[in-house]
Formats: C-alpha cells, structure tokens, sequence
DNA sequence: GTCTATACTCTGATAGAC
DNA sequence: GTCTATCAGAGTATAGAC
C-alpha cells in the first residue's frame, strides 16, 4: 500500500511525479530529484535514460491508461449517454486518483521535444475521439443538444480536466463524489434527454469504485506526505 | 495597431508573453528573451528588474484587467443568469484575445516565490468569489440548478479557462463566436430557467463587440508572426 | 540606453572506483 | 548498484565603457 522500500525506479518515478507536478518539468534539477529519491545524482542514470525520456516514459504512460481505462468503460455501455458519463467518470476518477500523473500530462507537453510531442499528441488525439465520436452519436439520434460536436469535445474535455488542479485527496469530496457531480453536469451541458425528461447520473449505470480499484494494484500517484 | 517600433518595455514584455506561454516561464532563457525582444541581455536589465520580477508583473497585471473587466461587465446586469452569462463571456473573450497573458497566468503560479504566489492566489480568490456569488444568488431564488456552488463554481471556471489552450486567432471561430457558445454551454450546465423555461444565450443581453474593443487600446497579446 | 565582457552558480550528464 | 569527482555548457545577473 505505502512506498516502504519501493523499488529505486519506482521511487524515481514517484519523486518525479511530485517535482515535476509541484514546480514544473524545467524547473526541477537532477540533483533535486535525485534527492528526493534517495540516491546520487548519477544513481539516477543507472535506473533510467535522460531526464527528457523520463518525462516522455510518464506522458505516455499516462496517455496509454487514460485511453485504455476509457475504452474498457465504454466496452459495455451502447447508449451515447451511458458512454458519455463514463467518459466523464473515467476522466474524472482518473485526475484524482492519478493526479500528479495527469498533472504532468496536461502540463508538460510544452516540454517535450518535436518527436515526442507529436507522439503524445497524438495519442491525445485518438482519446478525444472517443469523446467526439460519443458527442456525434448523441446528437445524431438527438439524445443530446449540441451547436458544434468539436466545440463540446473540448468544453467537456475542459470540465473534466479542471479536477486535476483543485482536487486533493482527502479533502471534503472523495473522486467518486466529484466524478458524479461532473457526470451531472456533463449531462446537462450536451441537454441529455430522453422521452423529453432530462437524463440525471443517478439514471445512468455509473462504473462502482471497485471496477477502479481493480484497476489500480500496480501504480498509482505517491502517497502524499504525512499530516503533521 | 501592430507592433513596429513599439517601446523597448514593450517588446520586453510582447517576448515574455510569446516565450513563457511557448515554452514555460523556466525553460525560458534570460538570453533567449532578450534576442526575441532585439536586445542584448545587459541591456534587458534597464527595463526590468529580475526575471522572476518580470513574470510578477505580467501576472498580477493580467489578473487585475480580468477582474476589473469582470466587475465593470457586471455593473449593469442584475439578475443571476445575465450575470453568468457576462462573466463567461468576459472570461473567454479575454482568454481568446488576451490568449498568451491568459496561458501565463494559469500556468505560472508554480513559478512565483512564496510572497507574490500569495498576492496572485489572492487576486485568484476574489476574482473567484465574483462567480461564487452570482451562482450563490441564482441558487437561492431558484434560476439555477445547482448541487453543489463551490464545485460548480470551479467547474464553470475550468470550462471557461480551458478555452485559451485550443483557441487560436484566425481559425474558424473568433473570440465572440466561442464565449457565446460558452455562455449557452454555462447556462445548460447549471439548468438556468425562468417560467420553467430554459434561458439560452440568445435571450441574453450580452455585450456587443465594441465593449471589448473600447478597452483594447493599449496592451493586448502581441501580433502573431505573420503566416508564410 | 545599449553594448562587451565577465562573475559566479547551477545545469544535465559521464568516468571510473568500489 | 551506488558512489565521488568532474566536465562542458548554460543559467541569471552585474560592471563599466561608450
């Protein structure tokens, strides 16, 4: 459960997660994160390439859970409006919980250099499909009210990604929580209706927490520092 | 109206805007800034105090004209869903035209020393506290919707702020096209009504164009470079 | 108001011993 | 697998001439 003894690369990854989150990619030194892993400085390079690869190992990473976790929730779900809230669940759940991750995901990719961006945009490009593509469906058989299908992607999209600025674990609202709350009002942003009544979360089949925490036995967000 | 010949603090600060927003207040070299402002690096330091000053500035200035701008859009709207709709539409008007500013500010605070991080977290809070409000008194005489104020405060904010990450000059949509999608979006989100009936932006009184542009005089983003 | 030259620190990364 | 020592370059900022 804790990082007790973690493996080094883990630790490196870990303490990349909070430097890279808290002051940005280009602002964190080697040495810096060296320490916060507990090794040398030259350690470091044992366990991983440059600092720039390890940043482009986490985008991926993290651009490849993101769409996988997205389209096991879809799997199973036909209804544009089904697919909708779990787009909007998954994306919410996974900025809490993976909040440094997604953190350094929706920040970091100023950083990257041409090659690596483009990769990682284009993974980008292929998750938000998944979210175009559902819009589309929605509004074709009018389930949802929509003026431009790109606009909402990205207002959504928007919405959604918000969470990983403000949320903090243990705060007064858990991911669940706020991921409802967001499936509420997702719903009501693209009008969701159905036979005229408007489609609430509490209508739709939302994914339960264990279908995440299935999900999450290898690697998640460090553990935050103890409260004092 | 562009920039040939513009004053040196200018230039300065136009280069800030394009570097930090590009590529990041750290990864942002003093040399580099002074090359795109046609300067020397010595030479730099007569217009400005330090690097860290220089981002100080450009942060509380922008954090200033969005609030001043926000309150002065209010001042004649009384009831809540036209002041929601005024606040977006301020919001993603600025975040459209005053685009670079605007990427600065919602991505730098990490870079601010622990002092002016708590000035600008300040400006943040009460600029914040505009929307609060509004939703607050839409919540209480029943115009919106809305479960949860504190959330849905930050929600709207995301949706609206996360336009100056994708919005581009020149493409398909001008600034006022998207705030006024924005505004329809805003009120869906929070169900605004009257008489039962749902309230769209098109029944909104909301600014024309030239509010903005009499403001605009003097210090917006810096002319684009100009397409090939 | 702008420049050249420079001080001093920190950067990412490597060499090679253990 | 970790370390100390070190490299070459880039970082911010200043001194002082013009």
């Amino acid at each position: 459960m804790t990082n007790v003894e973690a493996p080094t690369a883990e630790r490196i990854r870990n303490a990349a997660l909070v430097l890279f989150s808290a002051k940005g990619f280009a602002a964190t030194g080697i040495r810096e994160l060296a320490e916060a892993a507990g090794l040398s400085s030259a350690s470091l390079y044992h366990h991983m390439g440059t600092k720039d690869d390890l940043l482009i190992e986490i985008m991926k990473e993290g651009h490849a859970r993101l769409t996988d976790t997205a389209q096991n929730a879809l799997s199973d779900a036909d209804r544009p409006e089904a697919r909708l809230a779990r787009l909007v669940q998954v994306h919410v759940v996974m900025h809490a919980v993976y909040n440094l991750e997604c953190r350094v995901i929706d920040t970091e990719v100023r950083s990257l250099d041409t090659i690596a961006r483009k990769d990682v945009v284009a993974m980008r490009d292929s998750y938000e499909a998944l979210w175009s593509e559902t819009l589309a469906a929605g509004l074709h058989e009018e389930t949802f009210q929509i003026a431009d299908v790109r606009l909402a992607t990205l207002a959504l999209i928007d919405l959604c990604t918000g969470v990983a600025a403000w949320f903090r674990t243990g705060g007064d609202l858990d991911a669940f929580t706020v991921a409802a709350h967001h499936v509420d009002l997702a719903l009501s942003m693209v009008s969701a209706r159905r036979n005229r009544r408007a489609i609430h979360a509490k209508d739709m089949p939302l994914l339960p927490p264990e279908w995440f925490t299935g999900r999450w036995s290898d690697a998640t967000d460090p553990a935050p520092p103890a409260a004092p």
